[in-house]
DNA sequence: CATGATGCTCAAAGCGCTTTGGAAGTCGGG
DNA sequence: CCCGACTTCCAAAGCGCTTTGAGCATCATG
């Protein structure tokens, strides 16, 4: 069914029904009404791709999630974002447009979306310091908004954030004050710029009480399960473990459980730890008293925000193009004060 | 830059660019060779939503995710799965589609993508028992494929699925051989497919051996960390305790080791547990030694499965309609010999 | 009654591409 | 030297929609 059969049917031209359609003031409201309802009846919708053709907007949204070889590996985070993000397109008639590619193809693949004109803007996933994939979408010329920021980059760019460095001082903070001094930090991957936001919170935590950082006690890699687990058992088996761990990741902290559990430590009496905790829909920190002590954030709520100033940007309305959101410090059972071992 | 401002530059006809750059034969090898570096050379790519209007080819494939207000849930199988067709995809010169709705409106998703015609296929997830929405896209007549199968539902429909049944039946098998008589199972939510499969697969081993299986040792319901460590402390806190759990997701089996290991319990030792492992890039069974028994099934691999089946749908190449792959029996160390309790 | 304003509708152009149906140019065979 | 067969290229139509610019009634106003 087209809109040029869609107009025969009534008798009308293809001009009146696109126009009774989209909402324009000259069509009468008698026609109107007819038209609507022709078109519940038949089954009609404009065709997406004429009608982008016709207007110039894609009305759809990229995404690329690169693919690497060497750690095949798709964020968790990202179904999460991804899911927060897709209920505000859908609400506002965008398509979300995935792109899986290779990561040594991603920059063909913004390059893909500006040239190939089959999205009006882009989100920028896991930027990392001076990310170079910045400069390049502001030479596309694209729409774009970043899920994290990039330290060292300048000229402006939006952003949708968590407060990384002010979370993770806060955490180290509060095991300070339960007396911990070996505080150990199993982190994400230190090229990733929450990461090092995260290690100067708590760098800057120690340093404040006269504490200088102990890079025995600081661990940087991919946040699986398995990482936090290893992690774990090699500071635990070491001359002098600490009595606290700041973890990056639920998922991480899951590992790093299992680890003190094997160690035969019990969480949050014999040993501390603090985890982030981006809200994943699948992963709930326990029910009505959380399992473990967090920080935390709803990734999800992000991906709500990011699209929200996406659209914004794309439909140039005037809102703020920087959103910096603070993290919760959640009272769970996985901290207590520091034992002397 | 389009086709005609490129042809001009060239001094050729569009018609004539856009055969060298398609490789149709009526162009001569030195005219294509100067067309493509050109192309190159400008940045040109075909505008996608002219070229798919034109030749009536989305060059797109739809995913639907239902968000449901009661349980909102990301299956986090989805993120692999995205990720293994994605590839696919891309390498095939296909978009991946993600339409997020309530799931209220999950049926006109489909039919959107249907009239509005921006994908050429879709892919369906988490089918139920007799799925209405298998007969919903036959009649909608847009190429798909199912990510598992729906029983009940005739008519023939091309899926890519694990054998449940024969997983579940070996994984109990395998638990009955090891001398364990009271196993319980903590499944998924019963009206998804996979889940009837596995509670069917497991009592068909219990009946093998003449055991009837008892209901108060059989649990459904979402697969998180949460139901499992719940169901868990439920269980060894009643009168009569499984030797061993049998579950459906790593994620949930997390759960359940948590709760065993609260109550006291060695898990491997005083209690077994295998689990089926989706293989989750962000979630490995553990690094050289698996730390879960479990039935192994990359759905990555199933992603790029469905997703290779249902571009030769669409590009009418004659192949298998139908994909069971079979999972394996990973032995780790979360299974041992029945102890008398 | 003439005039302009207003309300409703339409024809036609154009978005950027592919593709049909030729039309020139080239070449070898009769 | 002519003719058919290729080879190489092009003009123009068409994909389904939006939107510009007008046209035709109808209505109130001077």
């Amino acid at each position: 069914m087209t809109l040029k059969e869609l107009s025969e049917l009534l008798g009308l031209s293809p001009t009146t029904v696109s126009r009774a359609l989209n909402g324009y003031p000259e069509v009468s409201e008698a026609t109107r009404k007819r038209v609507t309802a022709a078109a519940r009846e038949y089954g009609y919708a404009p065709n997406t791709r004429a009608r982008s053709l016709a207007t110039g907007r894609a009305m759809a949204i990229g995404h690329v999630i690169p693919i690497s070889a060497k750690h095949e590996m798709v964020n968790p985070v990202f179904a999460d974002f991804i899911a927060g993000a897709g209920e505000v397109y859908s609400r506002n008639g965008y398509d979300m447009l995935l792109s899986v590619v290779p990561d040594e193809d991603e920059v063909d693949a913004y390059r893909g979306f500006a040239t190939k004109g089959n999205v009006d803007g882009i989100i920028l996933h896991a930027p990392t310091l001076n990310d170079p994939r910045i400069e390049l979408l502001n030479t596309l010329g694209l729409p774009f908004v970043v899920h994290g920021r990039s330290s060292d980059t300048d000229g402006p760019y939006a952003w949708v954030d968590v407060n990384n460095t002010r979370a993770f001082q806060r955490a180290t903070d509060f095991l300070l004050d339960l007396g911990h001094r070996r505080i150990a930090l199993v982190n994400g991957l230190e090229h990733m710029d929450f990461a090092i936001r995260r290690r100067a919170g708590y760098e800057g935590a120690l340093a404040a009480r006269g504490i200088a950082p102990d890079p025995a006690l600081m661990f940087a890699g991919e946040m699986t399960e398995t990482h936090g687990h290893d992690i774990t058992r090699a500071l635990l088996a070491g001359p002098t473990p600490p009595s606290a761990i700041l973890v990056s990741s639920m998922i991480t902290a899951i590992g790093v459980r299992r680890g003190m559990e094997e160690m035969g430590l019990r969480m949050g009496r014999d040993i501390s730890l603090i985890t982030h905790d981006d809200e994943l829909s699948y992963f709930r920190n326990g029910a009505d008293i959380p399992v473990y002590t967090s920080t935390r954030s709803s990734v999800r709520d992000a991906g709500r925000k990011a699209a929200g100033m996406l659209i914004d940007i794309i439909e140039r309305r005037d809102t703020p193009r920087e959103i910096l959101l603070e993290a919760d410090l959640t009272l769970g059972q996985s901290t207590g004060p520091a034992v002397t071992v």
